[in-house]
DNA sequence: CGGTATCCCCGTCGATACTG
DNA sequence: CAGTATCGACGGGGATACCG
C-alpha cells in the first residue's frame, strides 16, 4: 500500500490507494469485464506479473477485489466498493481523452489495440457471422503488421497469425491512424475520406465495419473547441 | 513526470500525471481556492516545500495551472484543463468517504482540521459578527490543544495563540470527534447528543454554530448502507 | 492457465537548510 | 512571502526466470 499522507481528507485516503502505479488502471481492465489474471495482462502487457499479482493482492485486501477460487477456475470480481470505482476511471477517462489528445510513438501498441477492439466488438451489429476483419498497418514492420479479429456468433478472436479463413474486409492504415479512429480523436469516415485509411471488400461489408467497431464510451467525449 | 504506460488509453496518458505522490492533492487545493505558494503548503504541510514546487512547475507544464506573477504578488491558478480536474477530486473523494470509513491516528491534525474548517466558513451565515469560536481538543496536548477561529465580517483567521478576544463559543472534543463531524461521518446533533462534542455559551451561538461550518461537498455524500 | 521468486537499479521522496 | 539546494535512504517496480 502506498504511504499514507496523513491527511483525514477522503481524497487523500483514498488517493493512498489509487495513486500507485498501475492501480487504476488495473481497475479500469476489471471494470472494462477482464475477471482472469491472464486476460488482465494482456490490457496491461506492460506491467510484469509480480506486479500485477501484488496488486490484485493490495486490492482484494482494501475490499475492492474479491478473488473467487471455483477449483482451477479463478476470478477476479469488483466488489460494491470496487464497482463504484468506474465514476473515477470514466472522471479520469473523460479528462484524459479531452484533454491529453498528443500520443507519443511509445503509446501505439498494434497488440494492445487489437485486444482493445476485438473485445469491444458489438456482436448484434454483425448481421451474417463469422467475419474476418484483416487489418494491416502499412507502417509497421515485422509480425505486429498483419492481425486478423474473427467475429462467431457469439464470440470474437484476434490472431497475429494467419487464420486460413476467408477474409471479409482488409483494414489498412497506419498504425496511429486506426489508434486515433479507436479513441475517438477522429471518425471512421473522416480517416477514409482523408486516405489515411482504407477499407477493402464488398460495399455492404465496407459500410458495417464501423458498426462492427462502435465508439466506446470515451470515445464519444466532446472535444474541446 | 511519471513515467509513460505506453498505452494509448486516455486513463493511462491522464494517470501518468495524475497518479504521482501529491498531485491530485495539490490540485485539490486549487480546485478549493488556494492560489499561493504557502496557503498550498499549509493545505499539504506534510509535503516539502522543493516537491511542492516540483509538482507546480509539472502542473504548469502539463497546462494545467497558470503561473500569474504581478510584481511580487505571485498565483497559481487552474487553467480550463485544470479546473476540469475538479470532477475527478470530486469522483475520488466521493468513493473515498463512502468507501473508507476508518481513519487513523495518524491521519488526524488540529491544525490540518482548523485550517480546512476556518477556510469554509459560512459568513453569510453569521448574523453578528465578529464572533469567536474557541476549540479545545481534550485528549490533545500541547500547542495543538487550543484553537481560536475568529470570523470578521468579511475574513476568518485561525490563531493556535489565544487571540485575546472574547469568546463566543467553546467547543470541546476528542480530535477525532470534530474530525468526523467535519468530514460527515456524523452530524454535529449526534455528536452532541452522544456526549462526545461539548458547545458551550449563550444558546442562540450554540444553536447557530453547525450553520457557521456548513457541511462542504464531500460531507453531505450519502454512506453506503 | 495462474501465478511466485529473485534481484538490483534507479528515481522519488523526505528532511533540512538556506536564499532573494 | 516564495521558493531553491543538497543529500541520502529506501523501496517501488522492471526484468526475467521459474513452479504447480
Amino acid at each position: 500500500m502506498g504511504a499514507s499522507y496523513r491527511q483525514f481528507c477522503p481524497v487523500a485516503k483514498a488517493m493512498e490507494l489509487l495513486d500507485e502505479r498501475w492501480t487504476l488502471l488495473l481497475v479500469r481492465e476489471l471494470v472494462t469485464g477482464s475477471q482472469r489474471f491472464n486476460d488482465l495482462r494482456r490490457g496491461l502487457p506492460r506491467m510484469s506479473p509480480s506486479l500485477l499479482s501484488k496488486r490484485l493482492h493490495q486490492l482484494v485486501a482494501a475490499g475492492i477485489v474479491d478473488k473467487q477460487v471455483e477449483g482451477n477456475d479463478v476470478r477476479y470480481v469488483l466488489t460494491p466498493a470496487g464497482a463504484e470505482l468506474r465514476q473515477v476511471v470514466e472522471s479520469v477517462g473523460t479528462w484524459g481523452v479531452r484533454w491529453i489528445g498528443t500520443l507519443g510513438d511509445e503509446d501505439l501498441d498494434p497488440k494492445l489495440l487489437m485486444w482493445d477492439m476485438h473485445r469491444n466488438v458489438d456482436l448484434s451489429a454483425v448481421d451474417d457471422p463469422p467475419e474476418v476483419v484483416h487489418f494491416v498497418f502499412d507502417d509497421v514492420r515485422g509480425r505486429s503488421r498483419r492481425w486478423w479479429i474473427v467475429i462467431e456468433p457469439d464470440e470474437t478472436d484476434v490472431c497475429d497469425i494467419d487464420p486460413e479463413r476467408p477474409v471479409s474486409v482488409t483494414v489498412t492504415s497506419g498504425l496511429r491512424d486506426l489508434t486515433r479512429v479507436w479513441r475517438g480523436d477522429t471518425t471512421w469516415e473522416r480517416a477514409v475520406r482523408s486516405g489515411a485509411l482504407r477499407i477493402e471488400g464488398p460495399t455492404t461489408l465496407r459500410r458495417a465495419v464501423p458498426a462492427w467497431f462502435p465508439p466506446t464510451g470515451l470515445a464519444s467525449v466532446v472535444r474541446p473547441a
